[in-house]
DNA sequence: CGCCGTGTCCTTTTT
DNA sequence: GGACACGGCG
């Protein structure tokens, strides 16, 4: 069982009588640690069924899941392994009516935070409603409610999103529904104030195992340390150097904390990476040197030197864009590796910023090559995907008012904007929710009669659905059902109606199947639910529908396609590829724009502000994680010129290029040098163009 | 009153 | 290229 792990990964797999922290360095096998840990307290007598795994992502679940299938068999099945998030839901269904919340309750996506934000603080400005969004979720994540935030508000500007956010809150409760971060914050709640709710979780939790644990935030800490009591029952693995939420609550606190609040922590390092060449490594290394060290480590890789990292510059991001997929047609080729890893899977091309992925999408199209886009824009995310999913969540919870209003005008019906209006003035004077309205026998005097009666038939309709859901079970009945349904509302004509491109419109329809396929897979019990629970039985429609707003892909076993990968750096963490080409490591974009008073971001001389010195090492360690994802090739590509909205503007090379360090015949020009020259050539550019705007 | 076409804005990272 | 507000048409 433990063939094959060094010494301080045996220790860490053998260590479980106590609060274990294990700071693993990029690729020095921590997922193999905590498959091995999970087997180890298996063979120690530790009931599956009482382990529980946390990651971030449904992917890194997924893959763990495998994993440890294949390490310990059978037993692995019972194991609990999900996100955090994931989690939260299952303790909200099964206690959250303590809260005053319906098991059925949903779960709102960010777009529909944004537009109950819209609503809420009387904006018709989404770029504002973000911002409230983003600084809410902020609060959230600190443990902070309204008053309380309202209480530490330092200025007025921030004073008037806490009152919005208690609207918000209320509205939330009203619809029975919760966010993100309430499936973290309303478990908190329920673990640190219902004692008999904690000791029951305690009793599940035999061992708690935590994946990235670099990445928890204030309030996932609390909910950690309620569910391990105090004997400290847990493993938490991560590696500060690559903390790069700190935008999401995440804390190093966390880190820091963890020696004081168990005193009998053990803490062991993994130091051998079994990914990189000596090469990539060295920039890595170089790259994170400059920020503090919370637990040091020396990362060591004993693959061999390897090929030099390569520096490319491109005039524009469609250039750019040809010389990576060049380089990836020459290795291919053979011409740096004469042997294996030269498929297209082995290929990624990593990026800050999920837009910038077009001009890569385009020349691989251009050029044959297959690829898949990961971090993107999720299949959940797709307009079909989602109008579906509102007709679900309104099945299933009927205060659910977003998913009301997506539901009744898609396909349109007839109601529209006056009506709906008309509905939900009247509805919140009665205080019920829009479907509770459409029954009301007051509702007539309210909206326009034209519109009732098809209000009462869409009422009807809903209930006769909701029945009908409730006792589908298995694939065929689900698959069934759900064709039947969609031709009921004529779906299909809606998608061709609503666009003018007929393939477009095929293509959403195909989405459209594809989902109800994976629905009705679910149904028969072929895939495991979100919960990481045993999902071997039957289930019914309604059931299945609960558990899909935690997803994000349909299938979360992509990584044997043999294409190219596009991907976010956030997305990428966790995973690998032979060849990496790093792209738009511009200053502005890698690190992003740091702050007004750093427009120019090269003045290291000038004081920092302890904000902006906090993001830029943030930025440093997204720029270690994309470099440690390649193991045998690391290209770094930057643009002199990029676009910024309509017009292009001069652009210039991250200062990490710099920061690699590497050696000067490693490519052609020092960085350094370059940095120096653009900048004059910037400083030139701005002043033309200030005298050209003059007269 | 509902729907659809046009013009304008923006685009960090995610559960 | 995409989301969204606005104005004209059926």
């Amino acid at each position: 069982m433990s063939a094959g792990l060094n010494l301080a990964q045996l220790e860490a797999v053998n260590y479980v009588q106590g609060p274990c922290l294990v700071l693993a360095g990029a690729g020095s096998g921590k997922t193999r640690v905590i498959t091995h840990k999970i087997g180890r307290l298996i063979d120690v007598g530790l009931e599956p069924k009482r382990i529980a795994a946390i990651t971030f992502t449904n992917k890194a679940a997924a893959e763990m899941r495998e994993r440890a299938k294949d390490l310990i068999g059978k037993a692995a099945k019972d194991v609990t392994v999900c996100t955090f998030h994931a989690l939260g839901v299952r303790i909200m269904r099964e206690d959250g009516h303590v809260l005053g919340l319906k098991p059925q309750f949903s779960i709102m996506d960010a777009d529909d935070v944004t537009s109950i934000l819209k609503d809420c603080g009387g904006t018709t400005d989404a770029a504002t409603a973000r911002q409230w969004q983003w600084t809410i979720s902020l609060w959230k994540n600190m443990g902070l409610n309204a008053e309380q935030a309202a209480a530490q508000a330092p200025d007025d500007n921030a004073r008037v999103i806490a009152r919005i956010m208690g609207l918000y809150e209320e509205r939330l409760s009203a619809y029975q529904s919760v966010d993100f971060d309430d499936l973290i914050g309303m478990p908190l709640k329920l673990l640190a104030d219902y004692p008999e709710v904690r000791e029951r979780w305690q009793a599940k939790m035999g061992h708690v195992l935590v994946d990235e644990y670099q990445d928890t935030n204030a309030t996932q800490y609390e909910v950690l340390k309620h569910l391990v009591g105090e004997r400290g029952r847990f493993t938490a693995v991560g590696d500060d150097d690559q903390s790069i939420y700190g935008w999401r609550g995440a804390t190093l606190d966390n880190l820091k904390r963890l020696p004081q609040d168990f005193p009998n922590l053990k803490v062991i390092k993994l130091e051998q990476n079994y990914r990189s060449t000596s090469a990539i490594l060295r920039a890595a290394n170089n790259v994170i040197q400059p920020n503090p060290k919370l637990f040091p480590k020396t990362l060591f890789s004993e693959l061999g030197e390897g090929e030099p990292v390569r520096v490319v510059d491109a005039v524009n991001e469609e250039h750019e864009a040809d010389r990576a997929i060049a380089r990836i047609q020459s290795i291919r080729g053979g011409q740096v590796n004469p042997s294996k890893h030269r498929e297209f899977k082995d290929f990624a091309i990593l990026y800050r910023a999920n837009h910038m992925a077009r001009p890569f999408e385009q020349a691989l199209r251009r050029a044959n090559i297959p690829y898949k886009v990961s971090g993107g824009q999720s299949f959940f995310d797709k307009t079909e995907i989602k109008d579906l999913c509102a007709w679900f969540r309104l099945w299933i919870n009927n205060d659910d008012d977003p998913a009301f209003l997506r539901a009744i005008t898609s396909p349109k019906r007839g109601i529209g904007h006056q009506t709906l209006g008309q509905l939900g003035t009247f509805a919140t004077q009665y205080k019920l929710s829009l479907f509770e309205a459409l029954f009301a026998g007051s509702l007539p005097s309210a909206v326009n009669t034209r519109a009732v009666d098809g209000l009462h038939e869409f009422g009807r309709y809903i209930n006769d659905l909701e029945h009908r859901a409730r006792h589908t079970l298995g694939k065929e009945a689900a698959l069934a059902f759900l064709l039947e349904w969609l031709k009921e509302i004529g779906y299909e004509q809606h998608l061709y109606d609503g666009e003018d491109n007929e393939k477009v419109a095929s293509a959403r329809w195909t989405n459209v199947l594809e989902f109800c396929d994976w629905m009705a897979g679910r149904c028969g019990g072929e895939i495991e639910d979100a919960t990481g629970t045993d999902a071997s039985e039957s289930k019914s429609l309604l059931e299945v529908a609960q558990t899909i707003s935690l997803i994000s892909t349909l299938s979360e076993r992509e990584k044997d396609q043999n294409v190219v990968t596009l991907s976010t750096l956030h997305a990428s963490k966790g995973l690998e590829w032979p060849h990496v080409v790093l792209v738009g490591v511009n200053e502005g974009l890698l690190p992003f724009k740091l702050g007004d008073d750093d427009e120019h971001s090269g003045r290291s001389d000038g004081p920092m502000s302890e904000g902006i010195l906090q993001r830029l090492q943030e930025e440093r360690r997204l720029m270690y994680v994309g470099i440690t994802r390649a193991q045998r090739s690391l290209a770094v590509s930057w643009t002199k010129r990029r676009k910024k909205g309509r017009d292009m503007v001069a652009a210039l090379p991250s200062r990490f290029i710099a920061e690699m360090k590497l050696d000067e015949n490693t490519i052609k020009e020092d960085p350094r040098e370059k940095l120096r020259a653009l900048r004059a050539e910037f400083a030139k550019r701005a002043a033309d163009s200030a005298a050209e705007a003059k007269p």
